[in-house]
DNA sequence: TGCGATTCCGACCCCGTTGGTAGGATTACA
DNA sequence: TGTAATCCTACCAACGGGGTCGGAATCGCA
């Protein structure tokens, strides 16, 4: 499969947040509660959003996380980016998205380089493309109006 | 990542195998020598390709591989499929594609189901797409006129 | 008819990552 | 001062990926 669970439950916290006001904060184990999700294990999650400034959190009693932007300025590119890493489709794939280069680990080979990063290349940005056409108040919307049986 | 070594190593044998004449066929040994990869994990990668009738074989002295069919009429979305198994986004994505519609193991939560379906659909159709728009034909041309250092 | 080249097939193994836990330190509100 | 919460690091079990090994089965050929 292409994504880990770190992506899964990533999208779930930012959809929960999304879904209350963004004025005051959520606690974690609200969010772990209501999603069915292990406490311990959305701390480290919601760490890589708050690196990535998807998130804001405060402190100490009452405290809890919000989103640090409204949910229609969120693109999902940005938040798979923080959670799962580089969106690369293969090991050896590495692009700069500066210079528009695609590096390859075999590219040392003698003879024909990399003839499949042409492919490569095309999947990523198919990915990439799918996310960052997607932003996180659709989900929201789209959690808040999903029948539970379709 | 999204793909593994069996995909990247089985697209390059199909390149390979697409560089020859169709009429005889390749020895693994030759692909695997050519290519700087272990022949014995390459017999392994094959045989996935040769049971979903994307390469034939023959047994024997002289015996190899070869397209079952033009290069031109491989699409890599098969070819992926053959050599990755289903390519879903998620673990809990299970897509039926007859029916259009998409399950998610977490749809039994009380509320609102999965919203983050949305958003791996999207992704597995952006995936798909790019692969089933690439023929190996086209991965075949590109390695005969790839430059080695670009 | 026997030998080498080759495909075929299953068992096995090492190792990194994933998913998850444990325990504590720190911060803030009441 | 107690308690609710974020923070942080270390630890661990299980799984899958990547690869090897050994041996059949099958064919061309001398």
């Amino acid at each position: 499969m292409i994504f880990t669970t770190k992506a899964e439950y990533g999208v779930r916290l930012l959809i929960e947040l999304g879904r209350h006001d963004a004025g005051q904060p959520v606690s974690l184990k609200a969010i772990a509660d209501a999603e069915g999700l292990p406490l311990a294990y959305l701390e480290r999650i919601v760490a890589l959003l708050r690196k990535a400034g998807l998130v804001e959190s405060t402190r100490g009693a009452h405290g809890g996380y919000r989103l640090a932007r409204p949910a229609a300025e969120i693109r999902m590119d940005e938040a798979v980016l923080a959670l799962e890493g580089a969106v690369a489709p293969m090991t050896c794939f590495v692009d700069d998205t500066e210079g528009q280069r695609v590096l390859c680990s075999h590219e040392t080979d003698k003879g024909n380089g990399c003839a499949t990063k042409l492919l490569w290349t095309r999947v990523q940005g198919g990915v990439v493309k799918a996310l960052a056409n997607t932003t996180l108040s659709e989900l929201v919307e789209f959690s808040d109006r999903a029948p539970i049986n379709a």
